[in-house]
DNA sequence: CGCTACATGTAATGAGTTACATGATTTT
DNA sequence: AAAATCATGTAACTCATTACATGTAGCG
């Protein structure tokens, strides 16, 4: 369970609720990890069970009352220990590999179009996270630990989006070509 | 659940036992779908309920009664269809990059030393990606339909470990040369 | 008048992993 | 003697998705 870890990385840097959290996630891990409210909610509450977290509840008139986690010790060196310790790389599963896989029983226009879907897609993926890369190094970005790493990610998504955009174009040549 | 159609496009080609349908499995898509047999056993049973599959048992002395499935034409129906309709990019989860992004809360070097670590796993998994790939060659694979889309999947495993080679040895240098 | 933001959850379902259970035959 | 191969499963658990449920405030 990483979600655990991810919400214990962004309350160590500032106390939140399940919400606000939400946001944050929206706003810097999406590419590569999402989580909904629904998820959220109910692993914020099993933290603070575990004592991972305290609760401050914050009473409001207009919408319900607000919960906000705090990391205790406890959260803090569960994050240190899970980011010190390795872990094996996880074997992630690719559906459209085996729809690939098993091509040649249908139509080969019809793998075309749906690599053209894709292709379409990975380029504008690509120049999403080019941009966002071109706006932390405006912000002197990536010149100092803290934020150095979070331009890592972005590098990452960059470079796997090069590397599946010139899989999708290699893939429809050679299946074109073919008779 | 994309093993049900992995299940049926091995059918497909042949009638076959769940365990021999789980070395068929990690004899070509491991590298990209792996399942075990407690999840392929009682996916084929549920198959068979749903009509896609037909069960003939072979009795034998040694061993316990080998099952038999084969593809019936409403499975053919289902794995066509399945082929054929686009589906939407799965958004995979990351959960080293989460590591990585939280990366400034640790010591430097242990983070380098996780990142070398991955670096010759990945070294490893393209040269045996490429050994593959070689052997594909020599067998005049990828020169008709059906082997060419086999062959495809493989240059997917090549030129994503490029990729992440690429990025380990980068983001390696930029966290050694930040103080 | 409807949409978005704020703010919380529960329940049902699906997908996958890990552990457990059985037992003969063949290979090292 | 131990390990691998053949051959089947069940049960418990984890992780994540989707649907359902509630309600105010503010904006256009």
């Amino acid at each position: 369970m990483s979600l655990k870890y991810a919400l214990l990385g962004f309350l160590n840097y500032k106390s939140m609720t399940g919400y606000q959290l939400k946001q944050v996630f929206d706003e810097s891990v999406r590419n590569f990890w999402h989580a909904s409210l629904s998820q959220i909610y109910p692993t914020l509450s099993h933290m603070k069970d575990d004592g991972l977290l305290t609760l401050e509840v914050k009473y409001q008139d207009s919408s319900p009352n607000a919960k906000i986690y705090h990391i205790t010790d406890s959260g803090r060196a569960e994050l240190q220990n899970w980011l010190i310790e390795p872990m094996e790389p996880a074997q992630h599963r690719n559906a459209f590999l085996i729809k690939i896989f098993f091509g040649a029983n249908i139509d080969k226009a019809l793998i075309i179009s749906q690599l053209n879907h894709r292709l379409e897609l990975a380029e504008n993926n690509l120049s999403k996270y080019q941009q966002i890369r071109s706006k932390m190094t405006e912000n002197h970005f990536s010149e100092n630990a803290l934020t150095l790493f979070e331009s890592l990610t972005v590098d990452f998504g960059i470079k796997n989006m090069e590397a599946v955009i010139a899989w999708y174009k290699e893939s429809i040549e050679k299946i074109e070509s073919i008779k």
